[in-house]
DNA sequence: AATGAATGAGGATTCATTCAT
DNA sequence: TATGAATGAATCCTCATTCAT
C-alpha cells in the first residue's frame, strides 16, 4: 500500500541534479543540448562534482531522465493498481495526461526516446536492456497493470492477443497527448468528448461480444 | 492525377545535399549531430556552398527533411486518392509502413517532429507553422485524404468529430508503427493479424450503427 | 651533395607551428605541458588550424620535434659526410655540441626520448618505430656514418663489435654534453682539455693495435 | 660501517606514498602524468593526507624520487665502500645495472632529471642545489667513492684531470645503461662482452703508463 | 557561383587542492 | 591527525560559419 516507503533516499547532490535536470526539460530545453554546467549550476553544485557521480554527461542526463520516468510510472502504476476497473483505470490516465501535459511532454517523452537517435537516449535504452535500474518502471508497466485488471473483470476479452491490446492502449494514450499538444488544423472537438470516446471505444473494442 | 509533374525542380546542389540529409538519417544518424561537412561531403560539393543556399545549418537539415516529408507523404497521399475506400487506404498505409520500417523512422520522425525541442525540430516546426513551403504534405494530409473517402463511401459516420478520427487513425498508425519496431516484451503476435485486427478494429469503430 | 635541395616545403601553417614549438623549447618549456594555445598563438593562426593538420596535441608536438630532429641530425650527418677522417668527426661533433648547448638540449633531447614516459615521446618512438617519416635521420645515422668514416681510414678497427663502437661515441656523446651543462661539483677541468682527452680517448680505443 | 643504522625512519603515511610512487613508476607511469590520487590510493591512504605533509604534488613526488634516488644511490656507495679496487667497483656497477634495468630506468632516471624541464624534475634540481637533503646521495658520490679507491690502489692516474675521469665512467654507465634497454638496429653484441670491453677500457684509460 | 582553409566560440572533462567533519 | 567530498581553473577538441580566391 505505501510503495514510496521503500523509495531508497538518493544523494543529496544526485538529487539536485536530478532535479536540475527536471527543471531544464520543464523549461523547454532539448535533452541533447543541455550543458553540464547549466545542470550544475541550477543544482547549485560545482561542475566537478558531477563527475564524481557519473562518469559522462550522457550517464548523468540518462540517469535523471530514467529516475524521473521510473518515479512518474511508478507513481501512476501505484495508483492504477487502486483500480477497480480497466475503465477507471483508462479514465485516470486520460486524466492525468490533461493534468500533466502542461509541464511538457512526460508520456510523449516516452515516445521520444524510441524516436530518438542522440547519445542520451541511447545510453538510456542500453541502461533499460541492461537492467542496470531493475526496478524500473516504464509506461508498458502500467499498460500491463491496467490490462490485468481489465483480464480480471472480465471487460477485456481473453480472446484477443496481449500484444494487440498493449498497442491498442499504448496508441490510444499517445494519440490523445498528441491531441492535446493542439498541433492540429483539424476542427477540434471538446477535450472531455474526447476522452469520453475513447474510453467507449477501448471498452467497446476489448468486450467479449465483439469478436 | 500527374502530382508529381508540377514538381519543381531543385537545383543540383539543393538536391544533392538533400539526398545526402536522407542518406545519413537512413545511416541512422542522430538528426541534431549531422555535421555540415558530412552533409556537404556526401553531396560532393564544397562546404561552403551550403551556405550558398542556406542561412544555416538548421535551415538547410530542415529544409530537407520537409522535403523528404513531403515527397513521402505526397506519393502516399497521390496512391491513397486512387483508393475506393478507407479500408483499402488504411491496409494500404500499415502494409506502407511495414515496407518502410526497415529504413529508419519514415512515420516515426513525424512523431519525432512533434516531441523533439532540439533547433532542427523547432526550424521544421516553425517553416510549418509560416506555411513557408505552402503544399507541404504531411501526415494529416493524407488521413485527411483517407478520412474524406471514408466519408464519402459511408464507411466513416458523420456523426463521429473530425477530431477524433484524425487522432484515432494517427494513433493507430503510430502504435502499429511502434510494434513493428518491436520494442515488448510482450508475447507478440503475427504481424498479419495485427494489421487485420487493427483494420477491422477501425471500420467498426467508424461505422454508422456503432453509436 | 645538395641534401638540402630535396627538403619537401612545409605547408606554411605547418612550418609556423613547427617553428613555434621550437621557440616554446628553446624558451625552456617542458614538452608534456606545452598548450595548443600557446602554439597557434606564438604561430600567429588559430587554434582550430592546428586539428586541421593533426589529429590532436601529441600528434602535433611529436610531428615538430621529429621535424626538428630530422633538421638537426640531417644536417650534422651532411657536414660529418664531407670530413675525411673520423678524428675530425668526433672534433666536430663535439664542438657543434659546444655552440648549440646554450639553445637547449640538442642532443640531449634525444636522450629524453628514451628516458621519457610521456606522450608526446610515446607517440614519437611509436613514429620512428613505424617509419612513418622514412628519412628521419636521428643521433645513431650521424654516429653510423662517422663509424663507416673511421673504418675506411682505419682509425676504427674491425675487430671491435659494433654495438661497442656506437655506445662508446654516443656515451661520450651524452657525457660531454652533460659536462657542458655544468650540474657538478667536481673541480672542473678546460672545456678545451675535455674535448681533447675525448677524442684522444676514442682515438686510442678504437685503433688497431691496442686489443 | 653501518650505513644503514643511522636512516631516520620516515612517518608511516610518508613511507606508504614513496612507496607508492615507487611502484606507479616501476608499472611504467610518465612521473610527469601521476596523479595524486593514484599516489594516495596505492598508499591506501586519504587525499587530503598528502597535503598533511607536502605543500603541494611536486613536493611529493620530487622528495619521493629523491628519497628512493638517495636509498638506491645510498646502497651502491655503501657496497662500493667495500670494494678493493676500481676494477672490481665499475664492474659491480654494470652488473648492478644490468639486475635492476628490468625494473624500469634507475640510472637513466637520474639523466632525465637534468634533460627534463617538467615541474618535478624542476623542484628535484632545486632540492638538491637548496641542499634542502644534505645528506642525499647521488651518481657522483658514487663515481666519486669509485674513482677515489681506484686512486688509491693506482688504478687511476693522478695526471688526469677528475671532471675527466668522473665524466668517463658517468658516460660509460649510461651507454651500457642505454645498450641495456635494446633500442638500437645495430648488430648487437654479447651482454658480457660490452661489460668486459667497457672494464678493459676504462682501466686501460685510466692507468698511469697511457699518456 | 563554388570552394575549403582558417577560425574561435563553446563545452566536456580532468585533477590538484581545500576544508568541514 | 586524517579524511574524501566538493570544487573550478585549466585545457583539449569540435564544428558552424566566414571569406579570400
Amino acid at each position: 500500500m505505501e510503495l514510496q516507503l521503500v523509495e531508497k533516499k538518493l544523494p543529496e547532490k544526485i538529487e539536485a541534479m536530478y532535479k536540475a535536470v527536471q527543471e531544464l526539460i520543464e523549461e523547454g530545453a532539448d535533452v541533447n543540448r543541455i550543458k553540464v554546467s547549466e545542470i550544475t549550476q541550477k543544482a547549485g553544485i560545482g561542475k566537478g562534482t558531477a563527475y564524481e557521480y557519473f562518469s559522462n554527461k550522457e550517464e548523468l542526463i540518462s540517469s535523471a531522465l530514467l529516475y524521473q520516468m521510473n518515479l512518474i510510472y511508478g507513481q501512476l502504476e501505484a495508483q492504477i493498481a487502486k483500480m477497480k476497473s480497466f475503465e477507471e483505470s483508462i479514465r485516470f490516465v486520460l486524466s492525468s495526461i490533461v493534468e500533466k501535459i502542461g509541464q511538457r511532454d512526460c508520456f510523449l517523452r516516452y515516445v521520444h526516446i524510441f524516436t530518438d537517435n542522440g547519445p542520451i537516449s541511447e545510453t538510456m535504452k542500453q541502461k533499460i536492456k541492461e537492467q542496470k535500474e531493475p526496478d524500473t518502471c516504464l509506461a508498458l508497466d502500467c499498460i500491463r497493470q491496467m490490462v490485468q485488471i481489465g483480464k480480471h473483470t472480465g471487460e477485456i476479452s481473453a480472446r484477443l492477443p496481449e500484444a494487440y491490446i498493449y498497442m491498442e492502449v499504448l496508441s490510444k494514450v499517445i494519440g490523445f497527448a498528441i491531441y492535446l499538444t493542439g498541433e492540429w488544423d483539424v476542427e477540434e472537438c471538446d477535450r472531455e468528448e474526447m476522452q469520453e470516446l475513447i474510453c467507449m471505444s477501448l471498452k467497446r473494442e476489448f468486450s467479449e461480444k465483439k469478436l
